[in-house]
DNA sequence: GTCTATATACGGATAGAC
DNA sequence: GTCTATCCGTATATAGAC
C-alpha cells in the first residue's frame, strides 16, 4: 500500500520550489519576493533555487506564463466550444472562473500587475487576439444582436463587464472585506452566490429595450 | 503680468519629485521603483530626495495614501450626498471616476496591488467601513429594496458590481487593447462611453423580475 | 537647496564540500 | 541533490563641499 505510487507521495523538491515561489510572487510581485524567502517557504536552502532554476527570472517567467495561460485559458476554452450555447457559456464562465479563483485569489491580480510592468514581453507570444475574436462566443454573440436578440453592444463591452463581475470581486478582496467587516468564509459565500447571480444579471443587461 | 503668481509658475522641487515618484510608482510599484530613477525623471539629484522626504518607504506612504483617498474619497462623495437620487449617484460615480482614472489610468492596479503586500497597513487608519455602510447611498438602496423597486440583493454584490464595471477595464486595459488591436485613442473612446452605459447597464440589472 | 562622493546594506548568484 | 560560506553587483541613504 505504500509502494503503489511513489511519485505523489510527497512533493518532489522542484515542485516544493516552485509552489513556494508561486505563493510569494502572487502576494508581494516580482520584485518584492527575495529568493531566500522562496526558499524558506519551500523549506530548502537558496542554493537549491538556482540549481533547479537558473536564476529568479527563469522561476518567474515559469509562474506568470502558467497563471497567463490559466487566466486567459480558462476563457478561451469555454469560448471556443461551439457545442454550447451562448447562455450556457455564461454560465459556465462564471462557474468555472470562480471555483478557479477562490483557490488562487491572488493571481489574477499578480498577473495583471506584472503585465503593466513588462508590457508585451508576454502578450506578443501568446497572441489571444486570434483565438477570442473568432471565437464561437463572438459569433454567437454577433448572431443574437444581428437577430435582435440582444442590445447591440461593443463585443469587447461586453466582455469586460462579464469578465469583471467575475475577476473584479477577487481584486478588491482586501477593501471589500474592511468595508463589510467580512471574514474570509463570509467572502468565499459571497462568491458562491455570483455564481449564479452573474448569468441572471448579465440576461437583465442584454436585453432590448 | 509675470510677477502676478509666484505660487505655481513653475512646480517647486518638491512637487517635481512627488510627480516622478507618483508615475513612477504608479508603473512599477514600490519594490519595482528606483530612487535613482525617480531622481532622474524629476530633474534632480538623488540625494535631494532624502532631503525631500527622509526616505523612499515616506515618499511612497504619501503617494499611497493619495491615491487610496483618491480611490475611496472619490467614492465617498457621491455616496454621502443627501441630496442626489439614487440613479443620480450611480451616474454621477461613473462620469466622475472614468473622467479621474483616463488621467490615472495607472492608479487602481497600483493601489490593489500594494494594499495585498501590505494588507492593513492602510486600510486599518483610514476606516471606510463607517464611510459607507452608513452613507445616503446604502440608505436609499435599502429603501428602494424595501419598496419593492429594485431586486434585493446584498448591498456588496451591488457595490461591486457598480464599481467593478467603472475600475475594471484599466485593469485590463493592456489585455483588451490587446484582444481588440485597439490603439490608446480607440481605447478611450470605448471608456467614454461608459459614462453613459454604465447606468443604463446598472438600471436594467436591478430591475425586479 | 543642490550637488559629488561614499558608506552601508541587501539580494541574487556561485564555489566547493559532502 | 543538498548544504555552508562567500562573492559581487546594485540600491538606499548620508556626509560634506558649494
Amino acid at each position: 500500500m505504500s509502494d503503489k505510487k511513489e511519485k505523489e507521495v510527497d512533493p518532489s523538491t522542484e515542485e516544493k520550489i516552485k509552489n513556494a515561489a508561486r505563493a510569494l510572487f502572487h502576494q508581494k510581485g516580482y520584485s518584492g519576493t527575495r529568493t531566500r524567502d522562496i526558499a524558506e517557504a519551500a523549506g530548502i536552502n537558496l542554493a537549491l533555487l538556482n540549481y533547479y532554476f537558473r536564476s529568479k527570472q527563469k522561476l518567474f517567467e515559469l509562474v506568470m506564463i502558467e497563471g497567463l495561460l490559466e487566466f486567459v485559458g480558462s476563457i478561451t476554452k469555454v469560448f471556443d466550444d461551439s457545442t454550447t450555447t451562448l447562455e450556457e457559456k455564461i454560465r459556465l464562465l462564471a462557474s468555472n472562473y470562480i471555483d478557479m479563483l477562490s483557490e488562487q485569489p491572488d493571481m489574477p491580480l499578480f498577473v495583471l500587475s506584472e503585465l503593466r510592468s513588462h508590457p508585451d514581453t508576454f502578450l506578443s507570444k501568446m497572441n489571444p487576439q486570434e483565438f477570442l475574436m473568432n471565437s464561437s462566443f463572438i459569433k454567437q454573440y454577433q448572431q443574437s444582436v444581428m437577430e435582435g436578440k440582444i442590445a447591440a453592444i461593443h463585443p469587447l463591452q461586453f466582455i469586460m463587464n462579464l469578465i469583471g463581475m467575475i475577476v473584479f470581486p477577487f481584486i478588491v478582496s482586501p477593501m471589500i472585506k474592511a468595508i463589510g467587516n467580512l471574514d474570509t468564509a463570509d467572502y468565499k459565500v459571497l462568491m458562491q452566490q455570483r455564481k449564479t447571480l452573474i448569468p441572471i444579471w448579465i440576461e437583465e443587461m442584454m436585453q432590448v429595450k
